[in-house]
DNA sequence: TGCCAGGCCGGGT
DNA sequence: ACCCGGCATGGC
């Protein structure tokens, strides 16, 4: 497993390249950015968040200010945009009244405990949380997503049913635990599984494989 | 035109 | 403990 994991990570990163992740100017940015692109293609996050830097509202206390109503508007263009309002209200309203909206005094909470507070908070599930925790916060956890589930069961190295943890204990426990590891191994997955990993008619079982090993070999 | 995108929640089995 | 429907805009 562990030989599996580094062979595509390597692979991966020799072929894509450096991803830069998180996409974001700082912090409270990429929070914003994980909650809203729950589900959603990062194109259309780009545009709501524009929209709120417009708007000088890239912060917990601008944010705050505002209705759900206004919110909602404002994120339109990410989808589900009145879901979304719903849950960017909780964490701002946590942030503000536990930490005084300061994401550095957040941040120095252990992972364990900092990730159970996430979980608490209405719109922010295990994705979300592990993607503020490294993304934001800089802690080592690997990041789940429907990508990552595909790529390992298509590689055979998961059941289809895997549940978050237990893909997530995948990566963990055969992978040194380093942040910025964790953080390209992610980014790379993601970036992959956009082009190769959609299902598609006559697709068999797993084009990934094939598709991943003609890519990175024919270029 | 239809399918899908970097999920999560609430209600039902 | 799972399974499912709902949520929505924008790109290919």
């Amino acid at each position: 497993m562990k030989r599996r994991l580094q062979w595509i990570y390597r692979q991966l990163h020799r072929h894509l390249g450096p991803q830069g992740w998180w996409p974001a100017e700082d912090t409270f940015e990429v929070i914003v950015g994980a909650i809203l692109t729950q589900n959603t293609a990062w194109a259309n996050v780009e545009k709501a968040i524009a929209n709120l830097k417009a708007q000088g509202l890239m912060s917990p206390e601008a944010l705050n200010t505002l209705s759900l109503n206004e919110l909602a508007e404002l994120i339109r263009p990410a989808g589900y945009y009145r879901v979304k309002a719903a849950r960017l209200k909780p964490f701002l309203e946590y942030l503000l009244r536990e930490y005084q909206g300061n994401l550095e005094k957040m941040f120095k909470k252990p992972l364990g405990a900092l990730r159970k507070e996430l979980l608490n908070l209405h719109g922010i599930g295990e994705e979300t949380a592990d993607s503020i925790l490294l993304y934001a916060g800089g802690y080592p956890i690997f990041v789940v997503d429907a990508y990552t589930r595909r790529i390992l069961h298509r590689h055979g190295l998961a059941r289809e049913s895997a549940t978050y943890q237990e893909i997530q204990a995948i990566f963990m426990e055969n992978l040194p635990k380093k942040v910025d590891l964790f953080n390209e191994y992610h980014a790379l997955l993601v970036a992959t599984g956009k082009h190769f990993c959609r299902k598609r008619p006559g697709c068999e079982v797993c084009p990934l494989k094939k598709d991943l090993g003609q890519t990175l070999t024919s270029s």
